[in-house]
DNA sequence: GAGATGACGGGCT
DNA sequence: AAGCCCGCCATCT
């Protein structure tokens, strides 16, 4: 009874998706960031996918999370980049001449004083 | 049970 | 600086 393993419970998806929920806005996280927060720093890959079945009216921030260069990568939808760049930027998020964001600035800790 | 997929990350050339 | 390759992990067929 004590392997209550509730982990199990819900896929690891489901944990991004609630762990991304509660990024606000204005701020951004990393997929490896999401992965360590998760449990499985190695994961980032996981968490990328778990965002790609979030359709786009999904209640999950998605666009508030982006590589671990601050960019927007979206490997093969260039489109779904340009609109999450809006979106960020609608958040007050500036984009740098590279077209990243400063994490050092934007990078949302959970737990974090604030 | 095994193989294939994929919104990543880091390292090497 | 940019591009390519490998590895990692979770889910699906």
């Amino acid at each position: 009874m004590t392997g209550e393993r509730a982990t199990s419970r819900k896929t690891f998806y489901d944990r991004v998706y609630e762990f991304v929920r509660q990024v606000p806005a204005g701020q951004v996280v990393t997929y490896g960031q999401v992965a360590v927060e998760l449990g499985s720093p190695a994961a980032a890959r996981a968490v990328g996918y778990a965002l790609h079945f979030l359709p786009g009216n999904s209640d999950v921030p998605w666009w508030r999370v982006v590589n671990a260069g601050g960019g927007i990568s979206l490997r093969g939808r260039g489109e779904a980049a340009e609109v999450q760049r809006r979106l960020l930027e609608g958040e007050a998020v500036e984009f740098q001449h590279e077209g990243r964001i400063d994490l050092r600035r934007y990078r949302w800790i959970p737990e974090s004083p604030g």
